[in-house]
DNA sequence: TTTTACCCTGTAAGATCTTACAGCTAGCTA
DNA sequence: TAGCTAGCTGTAAGATCTTACAGGGTAAAA
C-alpha cells in the first residue's frame, strides 16, 4: 500500500474535523484504533499554548486529564526529550504509578501502541500517540513494522495542524512580518550588544536602532526589548 | 527486515567514525548509496555552529560548497521551512540554477533521492538525504517505499548525533545546569519583566533577583539580560 | 568538618533603555 | 498627486539595568 498518498491527503484537508476524519481512516489503514496528537507552542513561556487532537475515547481522555498522568506518563516525558519514537511496554510503564496509567489505559482499549515525537521549526514540539486494543505478541510487531510509517505520518500530520490550526489569524503563529532591519536589530540585541554597539554595526544611529526594536516589539505585541527578543525567538521570527 | 534494530545500533556509537560505518551500513540495506546529514544549532545567531556528516562522494561536496549551492538548493529550503520530506524531483529542481544543481548531482552519482527534516527540542535544525545513482521509475518508487523507514532512520541518526557529538564538552549544547531560581528569573524576565517585577512575583528582593540572572548569564558565559535570554531560549534551557 | 551548591540581601554610581515629543527621505501604487 | 510603507534621525526626562563593593543563611556531600 502507498502511504504517501494517503499522508498527501492530509495537506489538503481545510478544516479540523476533516482533518480527524481522513486521520482516523489512516491509522485504520495502518492498523491502529485510536490517536492522540498534543502540540505546544511556546508563544509565551509562562502561558503556552496547547492543542489537542484526539481520537482517544472521550472517557479515557477525561480519567487521564483529571488523573495528571500527564505529568507522569513515561511516553510524555520521553517524547520531551528525544526525538525517536517509543513503544509502549512494561519496561517503560515501570514505577507503581506509571504502570497503573498504562493497565488502566489498556481498560480502556489502548493496551498496544507508540508514541512519536516531531518538533517543528519554531519550536512547537508535538507528539502523537496510536494505540491499539489488541494485546497480542503479533500486534506489538506490527507496530514494529508500521514504525517509520507511523513516523512519517507524525510529520505529515504535524505539517497539516500547522497549516489548519498553528497558522490561523488570531492563533499561535500567525504571521508576523519583521522587516529586515528589525530582524538585524533584534538579532544583534539578542546577542548582548547595545543601542549604541548595534547603531556602529550596522552604520545607524543610536536612535534609529532603538525605532526599528520599538517597531519590532509593536508589531509582536510586546513591550521592552527583552519582550521582543524572547517572543521573535521563540516565534522562529528571526531564524536564519 | 527489521531496520528498528538496526536503528537502535547508532545509539551505541561512541565515536563519529563508528556512527559513519553504521550509517553507511544501514543506508546501504536500503537501497542508497549516499547520505548527509548536516545539523544548525543555534548557539549564537550570528556565528551558528554547524555540522556536518558526509557520506557523499568528496569531489561533489567540494563543487556544492565552492558553488554556493546550498543558498538555493530546494531541498535544504524545503526542510528549513517543513517537516516532512521532499523527493527529488524535476519539479523541485524547477529553475535555471537549481536544474543544474541536478544534474551535476546526478554526474556525481546522485541521480535519485529524497531529503528529510528533523528538529530537536533545543532548537537545532537538521536534515539528512538519501540518494542513489540508479535513475529509473523504479528507483523511485523504490524511495518513495521507503519514505517511513528513512524518515525513522532521520530521527535515530540526530538523536546518535545529538549524544555524541552535540552534547559532548566545549561542544555547543554542553549541558548548562541553571537553577530553578535562575530558570524563573530569566522567565519572567523574558516575559518582559523588570527586575521588581520579577521581585514581586517571586516574593524576592529585586536584588535577589538581579543576583540569579547574573548567575545565570555567567554559568552560560554571556553577559547581560538580553543575551541571557537569547541564550538560554535558543538552547532550550528554560523550556517547559 | 570542610566543601559545595544553592539561596538570599544591601548600597550606590554610572550605563543603558524607554517613551514622550518631533521631523526627514525614497519608492511604490491607486 | 495623495497615501502608503520602509527607513532614518534628534532631544530629554525618568525608569531600569549593570557592576562594583559588601554580607548573611541552609542542606547535602566528601
Amino acid at each position: 500500500m502507498n502511504y504517501l498518498d494517503l499522508f498527501q491527503s492530509l495537506l489538503n484537508c481545510n478544516t479540523v474535523e476533516e482533518l480527524h476524519a481522513t486521520t482516523t481512516t489512516i491509522i485504520k489503514q495502518m492498523g491502529f484504533e485510536h490517536f492522540l496528537y498534543a502540540v505546544r507552542v511556546n508563544v509565551s513561556l509562562t502561558r503556552p499554548y496547547h492543542f489537542l487532537f484526539s481520537g482517544y475515547p472521550k472517557e479515557w481522555r477525561e480519567h487521564y486529564e483529571l488523573s495528571g498522568y500527564a505529568k507522569i506518563d513515561p511516553t510524555v516525558q520521553h517524547c520531551a526529550k528525544t526525538v525517536i519514537p517509543v513503544i509502549w511496554d512494561r519496561k517503560i510503564f515501570n514505577s507503581r504509578p506509571t504502570a497503573r496509567i498504562m493497565n488502566e489505559a489498556g481498560e480502556f482499549g489502548l493496551a498496544n501502541g507508540a508514541s512519536f515525537s516531531v518538533h517543528g521549526r519554531q519550536g512547537e514540539a508535538a507528539m502523537l500517540s496510536l494505540a491499539t486494543s489488541i494485546n497480542s505478541r503479533q500486534a506489538k510487531q506490527d507496530i514494529i513494522t508500521m514504525l517509520g510509517t507511523a513516523q512519517l505520518l507524525t510529520c505529515y500530520l504535524h505539517e497539516a495542524i500547522q497549516r489548519i490550526v498553528l497558522s490561523k489569524d488570531s492563533l499561535p503563529l500567525k504571521k508576523i512580518n519583521l522587516t529586515e532591519r528589525e530582524k538585524e536589530c533584534i538579532i544583534w540585541a539578542a546577542e548582548g550588544k547595545t543601542g549604541w554597539e548595534i547603531a556602529n554595526i550596522l552604520k545607524l544611529s543610536e536612535r534609529t536602532v532603538t525605532f526599528h526594536l520599538q517597531n519590532a516589539a509593536s508589531k509582536m505585541g510586546v513591550s521592552g526589548r527583552q519582550h521582543a527578543i524572547s517572543r521573535a525567538l521563540s516565534m522562529g521570527l528571526i531564524a536564519s
